[in-house]
DNA sequence: CGTAGATAGTTCGGACCCGAACGATCTCAA
DNA sequence: TTGAGATCGTTCGGGTCCGAACTATCTACG
């Protein structure tokens, strides 16, 4: 498109733009790409599949760890989908305004918030999901199964190293 | 940490919770690390990086483009770092204010804004990036050098597939 | 038994995120 | 020359994002 640079300009413009620094050209490729990557996926999959049922990302994510584990608490769902506690407050609340999930304070620790999806939030998910998984599909199209394989498995090494 | 599922526990969980659908293990595999490695290494960053200095992850990225393209147009730089024009009028509205960039309407065409760093925040990119690289060093430290090649390889093909 | 310290979830303020709508500007065909 | 259509950036409303502060609850030690 006029006006954009290729992810090959733009990553010759880096390297003679940052020539003289001392830097780690390979980890800046690695996880420029791992940005761009994540987050072209994830614009895919919004337009494709979570737009027409109004649904943010990270709102199907919670959704979806919920739906996983059937019964779970606010702090593991957190830290599964990869937001802060406060920050699942508020999309809980979205949720469950919609009807979708339904939360409960613990009895044995008062402490605790469980979160369980309603009739209507299993029904979306198992609507959706399959719809999630083709785009999921779409995005690694162009990919082998063994470099799948293999990339799933660098990618799981890369968050341990980073957390 | 007590509570909390590794991530082995989840993609079993997964296994076992989703075998009755028709669904790509595979793909899901793979874009379920995506998206974790790349909030795990944004996290981290964010963290150990980017807080001193009071920046948020979007706009460290803002401010990389325009200072990698040394002048750039907004709807070159929104595109880039991968937010809509809307958001990045925000941001750069943060940016500004914070005297780090200046906007510039175009005279060729008035449609157009150009962003360029000030002295302040071309200081702070020379100072921050090389900060920022060994962040980005640390994230793939468990990868060999063929490793980090072929990884960023598979990632700008995601990304290509997706867009 | 009481209290200090820890943990959990919510609220708040400020920043980001985006689609839709809007105003401004540009281009091109009639 | 004019007007339709396209493009650009901003604003708006609603949703997300998080650290800090707060309230509530639990645990363990003296």
């Amino acid at each position: 498109m006029p006006g954009q640079h290729t992810l090959d300009e733009t990553e010759s413009q880096v390297a003679t733009r940052l020539a003289g620094m001392n830097l780690d050209f390979e980890a800046m490729a690695v996880t420029a790409n791992l940005f761009r990557a994540a987050n072209a996926a994830r614009n895919h999959m919004e337009r494709t599949v979570l737009a027409k049922s109004n649904l943010t990302w990270t709102a199907f994510v919670v959704l979806w760890v919920a739906w996983i584990w059937e019964t779970a608490e606010t702090r593991e769902i957190a830290s599964e989908a990869g937001v802060s506690k406060a920050t699942l407050s508020g999309v809980l609340t979205t949720l469950e305004g919609r009807g979708f999930v339904e939360r409960k304070r613990g009895q044995k620790d008062g402490r605790l918030v469980t979160v369980e999806l309603t009739a209507s939030g299993k029904r979306l998910m198992k609507k959706l999901f399959p719809e999630f998984n083709k785009a999921e599909r779409h995005v690694v199209r162009d990919l082998t199964s063994t470099e799948q394989l293999v990339a799933a498995d660098t990618l799981r090494r890369i968050t341990q190293a980073a957390n």
